[in-house]
RNA sequence: UUUUGGAUAGCUCAAUUGGAUAGAGCAGUUGACUUAUAAUCAACGAGUUACAGGUUCGAUUCCUGUUCCAAACCCCA
């Protein structure tokens, strides 16, 4: 176009301006695979003050969703900052690879194939070996930086073997019982579940009214204080009809008033023992209209009276109970300690059998009386008939209502008694103890703190015993006769965790007593259980963090989701106090929501509103993810939907291209020899430089306190605002036509300079792989990846003596939004196109004059226009517009345009040979430069 | 049922802990530029701060109640 364009130096540069993230970033990775970029790091940091932060490991089974991405970028974002920080911080993922899912897909892959137990935990071991592989690889792909080549595995040998130390350390302390008590069971599972296992849905069960007849009706007289009284029942209300063949007594609450009532049935008269305070409901369920009551009694006057048990020959007696509510039912409560952890609790009291005649497929046991065989929740309308066969079915009718299902299988559980292996909650303080080591424990959100609070002051015994083979043995013997844990039990499993190490948890399956025990094997029991799961992963505190040089208990930091309080969060912080005499395994606890849809729905497949984290990524690129989630703020859910994807991108578009614009407006610039020194850079310059100053250590600030979302803002409004609309804009002008070595133009690179050694850390531990392309771009030695650097410090504020300092600027941005108002209106009416178009007449007080004249000819620079004035507000004419304490006045300047700037200046054409140029272009083009100031 | 947390523009987030007309960016609309160009710049709309009360000179902020969302608890009989 003009024969000057190649006098100008326009932004030039190879960064890409399209990130085309999907292809370049496992270029990126491959890359710092080849750089071992982790161990680097760890080198680097050596000596360093250190950050654990400890992974919760993931279950080993499935491909990851879009949770576990979050979790994962979540805990990069601070490893990295942390980093940044200077401080030494590891990362060494986990996996969680016992228990029952895998069991359960290994089953179904091996089919109808019969296996021997060593072949199937091998199989099992292979399962998860090529989850892990897969799960691996798509975390890496998120850009998380870790130590994957070692990851922790809670089936290695090693591992293995310190979960059974650890478990020793804990019998040791004293905190683990044997006992035979209720606990959630699912038959499917054909094992006891973990509390963090069940959850509640509804089902629709029979609920009875079920007559208990008094033995001795002269009994009943003499407690209610009455002449005579005949074919007398306490009536009970259950939903579980298939518990009543285990009912051994029937519960009552002292305090509660009870009534006995009289009624006419069949012509017969009957009476009947209810809560007075149900009585009401009750009669109209049975739709008993006339009635007597003939006494009243409190609860406590007809204890241990004996009832006959419906169906069985046996006879059952009244007892007392706290438990028993007026919520529902007849305040009468059929107890059945082998189906219920409160019976359980209150049968104890009253010296109760604890009969449970349901095995673990949950089916009535062979010599169970009328229903063996059956299966429980198919019993139920057995029960019912043979309660009407014996006239003791008062009422009958469907209820829906919550219940514990397995959350595995989907299916209802049941109570049932079984010998299994505790944890006690109270037996060494165990409960109080957690408690108190809460409160020094750093909760974010704070809330986290109340919800763990409750957790375990209501939690009980925690059951570690499973009936599974791919698990950790409870490698235990146990005294046939007394039950008592063999003496040198200690000693014991440390023998056998040292096999364990070499050939993994087979040993204690294979291992014949007598190879330990000798002679004394005859007298003990090897226990056959494996350990919850949940114990595998609640005890990582002893068999990573405590066994892992770089690592240390306790971590400074757990990070899951808010699910993990009942889970992981607690898992470990039971087991570390239990082992550790009231130690917690860390000192912070941050957690996460969980991701929903637009609508605040929760992800499902049957919803059809997944995001899989696999197809962003292919799509997208894993750095929109990871700026998706820097996003949020992760206290509550966290939203996603294509169209926040879509603004994402579009703000990381920002982000690239303002970094884009930066890099290539460094061309030819080396910091080695063109730096401009603090004290000669030119006033705007040094302003751009402070505000990354000062934003730097709000970042900073937003990194350590885990804010993510809030450098999310600032990165990008800093972007937008300050250098997009304000600083870039402006310095083009400088940038392009003055002289390329001149001091104008090279202080503003250095300023750009800075700014770019700040912006690519800033974004690093959020956008990784970008900030290291960007980082491959910036001029100058440097090390090979900004993963491994901490915060640029050579960013500086401006202070009281610059030339201009911080408050002018701040006039100077309001007169700046006041004239581009005032073009505005201009272009509206095709006066002018382009600012430069235009020239202002500023009207200000005094003062303010005064402050701007500091610029003196260099205020149109950075209004961009060709011309401004500075005038006492007194001069105003008539038609300048107001503004809150100055008035602007714009209009079309009507000099030529030089060819070059494109400014419209009257020496435009001044020089022969330069006829299309203005004086300062003619200067920068054939003299020696025209000198800047200021901006 | 209870407990806890939450609800601010179409979207993502602010609001110095009770202070002035509730702010940004994105998206939208309109325009400019062609020297960041599948870019950039500017202007412009957009809010009953979930709702209803209360305390206060003043409430997005504190209190009470209601609605909705989420989590936990419970749902044992």
């Amino acid at each position: 176009m003009s024969e000057y364009k190649h006098t100008l130096h326009l932004p030039q540069t190879d960064f890409p301006m399209r990130g085309n993230l999907p292809q370049r970033e496992p270029e990126m990775l491959k890359r710092w695979q080849e750089l071992n970029i982790y161990q680097q790091l760890r080198e680097q940091r050596a000596g360093q003050d250190t950050f654990i932060l400890h992974d919760g490991p993931p279950y080993a089974n499935g491909d990851i969703h879009i949770g576990h991405a979050v979790n994962k970028i979540l805990k990069d974002f601070i490893v990295k900052a942390k980093s940044m920080n200077g401080l030494d911080s590891p990362y060494i993922p986990g996996w969680d690879c016992h228990g029952l899912p895998i069991e359960l897909q290994v089953e179904k892959n091996l089919g109808k194939k019969q296996v021997s137990p060593r072949e199937f935990r091998d199989a099992c071991r292979e399962y998860a070996r090529q989850q892990i592989e897969k799960q691996s690889k798509d975390f890496q792909r998120l850009g998380v930086m870790g130590d994957w080549a070692n990851p922790y595995l809670t089936m290695d040998f090693k591992t293995e073997a310190d979960i059974v130390r650890a478990l020793g350390r804990i019998i040791a302390a004293g905190h683990v019982d044997k006992g035979f008590k209720p606990v959630h069971w699912c038959s499917e599972c054909g094992s006891a579940l973990a509390e963090a296992e069940v959850e509640y849905e509804d089902k629709t069960s029979p609920a009875i009214d079920v007559r208990f007849q008094v033995v001795d009706e002269a009994e009943v007289s003499k407690r209610f204080q009455i002449a005579a009284c005949s074919q007398t029942s306490i009536v009970i209300w259950t939903t579980t009809p298939w518990t009543l063949p285990a009912n051994q007594a029937v519960a009552l609450h002292p305090e509660l008033e009870y009534v006995l009532i009289a009624h006419q049935q069949d012509g017969v008269t009957e009476h009947l023992i209810l809560a007075e305070a149900l009585l009401n409901s009750c009669l109209q369920r049975y739709q008993i209209e006339n009635y007597q009551i003939v006494a009243r009694c409190v609860g406590q006057d007809l204890e241990h009276l004996k009832l006959k048990h419906p169906f069985y020959a046996r006879e059952v007696p009244v007892i007392l109970g706290d438990h028993v509510t007026t919520e529902a039912g007849t305040g009468a409560v059929h107890t059945a300690p082998g189906h219920g952890l409160e019976d359980y609790i209150v049968g104890l009291r009253y010296h109760l059998p604890i009969d449970n005649p349901v095995g673990g497929d949950g089916k009535f046991l062979p010599h169970t009386e009328i229903f063996a065989g059956e299966q429980v929740f198919k019993a139920n309308d057995h029960v019912i008939e043979v309660l009407q066969a014996h006239r003791k079915l008062l009422h009958h009718e469907k209820i829906r209502h919550s219940y514990p299902h397995c959350w595995r299988h989907k299916t209802p559980i049941i109570f049932r008694a079984t010998p299994q292996w505790f944890i006690s909650m109270e037996k060494h303080q165990l409960r109080q103890q957690a408690l108190e080591v809460i409160q020094a424990v750093d909760w974010t959100p704070e809330w986290g703190e109340q919800r763990i609070v409750g957790m375990i002051e209501n939690r009980p015994d925690w059951c570690i015993s499973r009936q599974r083979n791919w698990g950790v043995p409870i490698t235990v013997f146990v005294h046939k006769e007394t039950g008592a844990l063999h003496p040198q039990t200690l000693e014991l499993i440390e023998k056998i965790a040292q096999q364990i190490e070499k050939i993994g948890i087979d040993a204690w399956f294979e291992l014949q007593p007598t190879e330990l025990l000798g002679d004394d094997a005859q007298h003990y029991d090897k226990a056959s259980d494996t350990l919850d799961v949940w114990f595998d992963s609640g005890v990582t505190h002893a068999t990573v963090l405590e066994t892992r040089d770089e690592l240390c208990v306790p971590a400074d930091l757990y990070l899951e989701g808010s699910d993990q309080h009942r889970g992981w969060f607690q898992s470990s912080l039971l087991t570390s106090v239990a082992m550790r005499h009231g130690k917690a395994p860390y000192s912070g606890v941050l957690t996460h929501g969980f991701t929903v849809d637009a609508k605040g729905r929760k992800m499902s497949k049957s919803l059809g509103n997944v995001i899989a984290p696999q197809d962003v990524i292919k799509n997208s690129g894993a750095d929109i993810l990871r700026l998706w989630v820097a996003a949020t703020d992760y206290r509550g859910e966290i939203t996603v939907s294509n169209e926040i994807l879509t603004r994402i991108a579009e703000a990381y578009r920002r982000i690239r291209n303002t970094s884009r614009f930066l890099l290539a407006n460094l061309a030819g610039f080396d910091p080695a020899t063109d730096r401009v020194s603090r004290e000669n850079m030119l006033a705007l310059d040094r302003w751009a430089v402070d505000k990354a100053y000062h934003l730097q250590q709000e970042i900073i600030k937003a990194y350590d306190s885990y804010n993510f979302h809030v450098v999310y803002q600032k990165v990008h409004h800093f972007c937008t605002v300050e250098m997009g609309s304000l600083y870039l804009d402006i310095i083009k002008d400088r940038q392009y036509t003055c002289q390329k070595d001149s001091v104008a133009r090279r202080s503003a690179q250095t300023a750009l300079f800075h700014i770019i050694e700040a912006l690519s850390r800033w974004l690093t531990p959020i956008l990784s792989f970008t900030a290291d392309e960007i980082w491959q771009y910036i001029p100058g030695a440097r090390g090979k990846s900004v993963l491994l650097e901490t915060w640029y410090n050579g960013l500086f504020p401006l202070d009281e003596n610059s030339v201009v300092a911080a408050p002018t600027w701040d006039k100077i941005w309001v007169i700046r939004e006041a004239v581009s108002k005032e073009l505005e209106k201009l272009r509206a009416v095709e006066v002018i196109g382009a600012g430069l178009e235009a020239e202002v007449h500023l009207y200000c007080d005094h003062h303010t004059v005064e402050l701007l004249s500091v610029l003196q000819n260099e205020l149109r620079f950075v209004l961009i226009t060709s011309y401004s004035h500075l005038h006492l507000a007194e001069q105003r004419p008539e038609d300048a517009v107001n503004y809150e304490g100055f008035w602007v006045k714009a209009q079309r300047c009507e000099h030529k345009k030089c060819i070059r700037c494109w400014h419209l200046r009257e020496d435009v054409g001044a020089n022969a040979e330069h006829p299309e140029l203005c004086g300062r272009c003619v200067e920068n083009v054939a003299g020696v430069g025209e000198v800047r100031l200021f901006a």
